[in-house]
RNA sequence: UCCUCGAUAGCUCAAUGGUAGAGCGGUUGGCUGUUAACCAAUAGGUUGGGGGUUCGAGUCCCUCUCGGGGAGCCA
């Protein structure tokens, strides 16, 4: 049982106190060791005097290697020559298992590659250990602001037997001799929740099976999907806006120490303020046509295009009324352009790009008869769906937000396979 | 699936076609305030697999495997 962890430090001063934990680096100097030690709370120095501990006892001790687990036992105080501002005077060490080999990861560079293989090792580094942090408190504080903000948590199933955009993307296993697909979005099923309670959110996982080889892409990732009913497409976007502030203005409170530990620009996030600027997509293909991307009607905004519109803005961007030819089918069609849909995506400054997607849905029931077929979807397969529009349909808006790519914004880290605990790529399943 | 780069000690990397090396980590010792400590000694190699060219291949060629980056793809 632990009594003491390294985050109250500053409450223990004087006080003697036990830390459970494992060592992060040991230093020696004839007569005097340094132990780094953490606890998963925090680092903090534990200084060891060899005219102390006793003679024998100290060279036992000298001889411990990188991530051996002890008890150390001593008295707190004030260390201005501590980077992490408190020391400990040990008078007692109890080693719980000194280890015989040799530890792999050292406190060095390594390549990414490695690191990956020993992942479950990893995560005990400093840098791993902030990240895991901020990305705990983005979830947290995702479900703070929604429940705030009269969102009931109303999970979607991640086992489905329909395939929303057709079967390439889709994990496909066997379910009692039938077909069956890991989710790649809970949104439907959210639009049912939404008519039963207003405001409803699913938060977890979403499988796709693309062989996407990018900084941003994982096949499992973390989504948050709010759906609200008796709303339009610009309260949806207030409500995005108002998320994603809440959610940087808490980071940046909570989240001091472990930012400082990333060497985040602060001020890049400090800069953020809501409203965001609102640009349509058509107002986008001019401004990327601009910088010589010879983009036409319809073309997708990819990786580079993203670093473009980034470095126009301090901002994150919506970006507005996608061509209805190159989004999904429930997406509702703007009135006054048949060629466009009131969908927005989301984009982070800094070459983050796409963090949210939403749209308006398609609440008319003829229309979305139409569109299903149109789609070249089985509307069977769609009927408990459809319904939703038979019976009491209302305007209604949804988005969905990457948790990994929102926490490798705030992280200011280059790949969000770091974001998640175990990342899932197409080229790793292992560990 | 395609493009591109890569694979040498546990890790990070050197080595003009001519005797395989360094730093870190490990081990042993030294040092009373170290900050990825420092100093000294020491162990550690089928140069990813297979084939070829050559008097001679870590180095050049072919092939396979694995990995990094990117493209396509991606509510």
């Amino acid at each position: 049982m632990r009594n003491f962890t390294i985050d109250k430090a500053k409450e223990s001063i004087d006080k003697v106190v036990t830390i459970d934990g494992w060592l992060y680096n040991m230093r020696s100097s004839g007569k005097i060791l340094f132990m780094i030690v953490r606890d998963g709370t925090g680092f903090i120095q534990c200084i060891i005097m060899k005219n102390q501990i006793g003679e024998d006892r100290f060279a036992e001790l000298k001889h411990l290697t990188q991530e051996s687990s002890l008890s150390v036992t001593g008295s707190i105080r004030e260390d201005k020559r501590s980077p992490w501002g408190y020391e400990m005077d040990v008078q007692n060490v109890n080693v719980h298992h000194e280890i015989k080999e040799e530890y792999p990861i050292q406190l060095k560079e390594h390549g990414v590659g490695f690191l990956s293989q020993y992942r479950h090792l990893w995560i005990r580094t400093p840098s791993q250990r902030a990240v895991l942090k901020i990305r705990a408190e983005v979830i947290q504080g995702t479900r703070d602001f929604l429940n705030e903000n009269g969102f009931v948590n109303f999970d979607s199933p991640i086992l489905t037997g329909s395939a929303p955009e057709g079967t390439t993307s889709l994990f496909e296993l066997d379910y009692f001799d039938e077909k069956a697909y890991l989710s790649q979005s809970g949104q439907l099923y959210q639009e049912a929740g939404a008519m039963a309670f207003g405001r409803v959110y699913c938060l977890g996982p979403t499988f796709r099976a693309e062989k996407s080889k990018t900084r941003r892409h994982l096949t499992e990732f973390w989504m948050v999907e709010p759906e609200m009913a008796y709303c339009d497409i610009k309260e949806s976007l207030q409500i995005q806006e108002g998320m994603v502030s809440y959610l940087i203005n808490r980071i940046l409170t909570n989240c001091d120490s472990e930012l400082k530990v990333l060497k985040r620009d602060t001020s890049k996030l400090e800069k953020i303020k809501a409203p965001f600027p609102r640009v349509t997509y058509k107002e986008i293909l001019e401004l990327l046509n601009k910088n010589d991307r010879e983009k036409k009607w319809g073309d997708d905004i990819t990786g580079l295009d993203e670093t473009i519109i980034s470095e126009n803005f301090e901002q994150p961007v919506f970006i507005t009324h996608f061509p209805s030819d190159s989004k999904p089918f429930y997406m509702k069609t703007t009135p006054t352009d048949s060629s466009t849909v009131l969908g927005a995506d989301l984009m982070a400054p800094e070459g983050y790009g796409e963090i949210i997607g939403g749209s308006q849905r398609e609440d008319d029931l003829e229309t979305i008869l139409s569109k299903i077929e149109k789609a070249g979807l089985n509307p069977e397969a769609y009927q408990w769906y459809i319904d939703i529009r038979r019976f009491g349909s209302v305007p209604h808006c949804g988005y969905g937000m990457g948790i990994e790519r929102f926490t490798a914004w705030m992280c200011g880290t280059d790949h969000i396979r770091e974001t998640i605990p175990f990342p899932r790529t197409i080229e790793r399943i292992y560990p």
